[in-house]
DNA sequence: CGAGAAACAAGAGCAGTGCTCTCATTTGTT
DNA sequence: AACAAATGAGAGCACTGCTCTTGTTTCTCG
């Protein structure tokens, strides 16, 4: 809470921008070796267990020097969990605008599902601090959310693409009013223009299953649940997010 | 690795049954003692974070004393989820057995899934550790993998017998020889004499599918991925389940 | 340039952890 | 009654997050 005596965050109002002294870029530098050194801990270590005492040997400094930097575990949880969310938003983001063919939807979102994947099993610590058991006891601040969003922004993107385009998708089984129970998601797309009004609830329903799934098939693959059902989980999950591309009317490019 | 000095664990061979003494009693209630109070502290702690002295001071005892019951915490860890998923599976089976109509297999798809949500929202702590991210260094022994299998032995039989009733589910999108992705599955439940050798491979990816949708949908909820989209979590997931069972071409009773 | 302030690194220390060892006590068997 | 096994308690080791104090380095400003 208190946050010891950290320098000026940032320069007062109407102040021109100073020059980096050598403290700053020293300590943005050591910033950095910190959380390096945690990512890498965090790797075999889980959230809870990550030993800030581990890490401060591991850049070389003793552990009340850490302190200097992050007030806490806690804010150092922060800091990696901003850190990863943007990692992974920022490849997902990359693979799918790399799909030249902006028309084809399959591919764009084929290419932003491969690239979680690929993010995650590159980075089991950091997945599972992302998306596995929450820490006990610490609340993610405000400052995650954002982060956190850039995957279904993108998946969002590919989606209502592909229905101005005119792609449908099957009937849901019952005739339900299920708008309300979405309403979140709906605001949420509209909020950052990704969604006209007309948009049907059963495509946000859909959507909201796919990004599930997706997520759901990761997590049991690295935490071990699809050991013995499924041999080679990069085919398994080629063959989900086609499955799911299909359920959501999502048409190959012509 | 070394069990201290275990009572012995079986009656030697050929032995009559002998009366329970008052010690092995008093062990069992002592053994339960500590096993409640673990679960009850997993509620607010997690897996990696349990204490085992904290466990030990609520039920009364020194430290040292939990360690004639369980030989370390990995230990103690073991059989808290081998608890947790014969409580889990007997609540699952129990539901699926409680639906009268056997040949209403939507009913039955439902009543087992809901029961998964109903136990994993009233046991958040034992749910994460089960489908959570797993504690590092620690690695699940071989007793734990047929109490977990039992949700999943429930569901394959409903979608087993929905199949033989004649259930049709649409065509894959590709044609795929996707049968060795998933001939683990597909073993498993032969050996259980839940699948006949017909069974088509799109039904068991489907099934995987909608298993790892329905955990990857309850782990969000508990985890907070579907604050903000979602506003009620359990309408929502009974549109998924819904949802799940019409893509397995599960129909409405007749 | 040189003084004062700010930032920093190191160490000691506190309360907690898993786990081991020793020792006294209780219980069951012969 | 005698002996062995099982049990509980305590001290102790190495570790943890975190705080506080002390000495040193770096920046800023008169």
């Amino acid at each position: 809470m208190t946050p010891v005596d950290h320098p000026a965050p940032a320069a007062s109002p109407a102040s021109p921008p100073r020059a980096r002294t050598v403290r700053e870029r020293a300590r943005e530098q050591i910033t950095a070796e910190i959380l390096t050194a945690a990512r890498i801990r965090l790797t075999e270590s889980g959230p809870g267990e990550l030993s800030l005492r581990a890490v401060a040997r591991d850049v070389g400094m003793v552990s009340s020097a850490v302190y200097r930097y992050f007030a806490s575990r806690d804010e150092l949880l922060t800091a990696l969990l901003v850190l990863a969310y943007d990692e992974l938003g920022a490849a997902v983001e990359q693979a799918e605008a790399a799909v030249t063919d902006r028309h084809d939807v399959v591919g764009r979102w084929r290419a932003a599902w491969l690239a979680v994947r690929g993010w995650a099993v590159a980075h089991p610590g950091d997945y599972a601090l992302l998306y596995g058991s929450p820490v006990p006891g610490y609340a993610a601040p405000q400052v995650t959310v954002e982060p956190a969003t850039r995957v279904i922004v993108v998946i969002l993107g590919i989606v209502m693409d592909a229905t101005a385009a005119g792609s449908r998708m099957p009937e849901p089984p019952g005739s339900g009013d299920d708008a309300p129970v979405v309403a979140g998601a709906i605001g949420f797309a509209q909020e950052r223009g990704l969604m006209q009004a007309e948009a049907p609830t059963e495509l946000v329903v859909r959507t909201l299953m796919g990004w599930t799934t997706v997520f759901g098939t990761i997590s049991f693959e690295l935490f071990g649940h699809l050991v013995g059902s499924v041999s080679r989980a990069d085919d398994y999950f080629e063959i989900v997010i086609d499955r799911l591309a299909a359920d959501l009317g999502l048409t190959e490019a012509d």
